[in-house]
DNA sequence: ATTGGTTTTGACAATCGTTTTCATCTAAGC
DNA sequence: GCTTAGATGAAAACGATTGTCAAAACCAAT
């Protein structure tokens, strides 16, 4: 029998785009994460950072926020289990939250109201300490 | 003493596009509010469109939804008061939701974490009955 | 190692929602 | 009515994201 190929194919764009974001801990647009790598002497493309962080966003492997007019921006979350963030408006900075009592809120409030394919956004946003103080 | 002036002028193109919102019930793009009123005849400009949403919403008389890949839909609410929103994803009928829990778990997350000035987004998608069954 | 079929890359163009421009129009106050 | 600052709208500009496609990289099988 022959293998089977394997998808994705370990390019080094992908491994240094994956640990880019990983190192930062924060949320990352695409272009942030283009203009680190590109600083830091790594030759990608834009194009390829966000056909990267859109295929680890499907393989929910990273999280995506939309915040209303700015970019996309993603997280590489310590877990994979369904989580919310509260986010630092500032600099990006992300504590990951889980609450049984709004998730069941949610559920609860479709049900009732007789929706169905229930999905949900939950986000809380606001000044980190660090950034309150000097960083801004 | 010479009175003050009026803050927005009253236009026909204002009063059209608020009660064509009012109307609807639903969340309706800029797009969607401008197609609707040319098709009756009105003959608004996209752009005054867009405009007169986004200063209704910054007097806080309007709501607005941002969803991921699509345009920014507005409502005309019922209550002026801080609520969230149960969204079909179809037809963009909406119900207004209101949790003390949720709103107490935010602000608690936060401040344990040492975030201030605090804002949040709670959003539920789903099919409605209607659109579930038939309509889609 | 070399090959060959397939995937990935990336410079560039295209798309699309939204904002800006700016000449013209108009409501509000005299 | 007359004046004038605010409002309108057609068209151009914008900015984030996606599509295109030829060249480069990958990898399983020789
Ligand atoms: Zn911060
Ligand atoms: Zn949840
Ligand atoms: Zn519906
Ligand atoms: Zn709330």
């Amino acid at each position: 029998m022959t293998l089977q190929p394997l998808y994705p194919r370990a390019t080094w764009q992908r491994t240094a785009i994956m640990s880019a974001l990983e190192n930062a801990g924060t949320f990352m647009s695409a272009q942030d994460l283009y203009e680190r790598l590109r600083s830091e002497g790594a030759r990608v493309g834009l194009t390829t950072v966000y056909r990267t962080l859109q295929s680890l966003n499907d393989r929910g492997e990273i999280d995506v926020l939309h915040v209303a007019g700015k970019e996309a921006a993603y997280r590489r979350c310590g877990t994979p289990v369904h989580h919310h963030h509260l986010v630092c408006r500032s600099c990006g900075r992300a504590e990951e939250l889980e609450s049984a009592a709004v998730e069941e809120w949610a559920r609860e409030s479709a049900q009732s109201h007789g929706f169905t394919a229930v999905t949900h956004t939950v986000e809380i946003y606001g000044l980190c300490g660090a950034c309150a103080s000097g960083g801004d």
